[in-house]
DNA sequence: CTGTTATTTCGACAAACATCGAAATATTGG
DNA sequence: CCAATATTTCGATGTTTGTCGAAATAACAG
């Protein structure tokens, strides 16, 4: 129990920012492709350093995924580990399917529905 | 869009704490008939002010609500606004489908201590 | 090499958070 | 009213977080 929730909140940390939070959508946004840190600067309007500090906190949490090219060093949104947190959240801060979870968008072709009967999609 | 994440960082951040977390998690498992203050701060082993502190920042997120019934003030998690989180981060910090939903949350009323990250539909 | 660009690390500081005992506030029962 | 119980508020204190300029590191282009 106290090892699995540590991990998450790390993560609740992470987001449970301003700016963090922001860039974290951002990175969503932008997707696997991920942004160079000093785009994400510019776009925050931040001082590199500080930019730094708060990336930092989502590397460490999972978050974000960090690559070089070239000269600069690229950040993308990790969804894996986002995944974790809403099943967390979904699993152990809802009731009895009092917090809705959300329903299956079905990405892919699959089509089979047969999940017993709690998905409500509202 | 600006202003409603300063809501959720709120909650994010009241989540993000050991404690905190714990004592939200007892309150889900126990439903809308909550807990007095004393039974949680007994049950986290934590003093009586230290707990006090805690509740307020849920109650300030508005993950629980708060009542008296008698000499004891009876606390209780708030699950719409659960949901807004949930929904929340499904829909802004999910790329596309990328983070899959939940399925199928264990149908029976346990929810105890299950591993936390793993939640493979198929 | 040398200079230029991109980003991080370091250091210093203020602000916010966390802890908890002691005192204060409600509520009930006699 | 007085004592007992349940919880909060207050105050003091140590820890963590957030900010950002200056210096350091890494990569590339001549």
């Amino acid at each position: 129990m106290a090892q699995g929730s540590e991990a998450i909140v790390t993560s609740l940390g992470a987001l449970a920012h301003e700016h963090r939070l922001a860039v974290y959508r951002l990175l969503v946004a932008r997707g696997p492709e991920g942004l160079p840190a000093g785009n994400l600067a510019e776009t925050m309007a931040m001082p590199p350093s500080s930019l730094t500090f708060h990336l930092q906190q989502l590397l460490q949490a999972g978050l974000v995924t960090q690559r070089r090219l070239g000269r600069q060093i690229i950040y993308a949104a990790d969804f894996a580990n986002m995944n974790s947190l809403v099943a967390y959240l979904t699993e152990n801060c809802c009731g009895g399917g009092q917090c809705a979870p959300v329903c299956d968008p079905t990405p892919k072709g699959d089509a089979q529905d047969e999940t017993p009967a709690r998905q409500r999609c509202r």
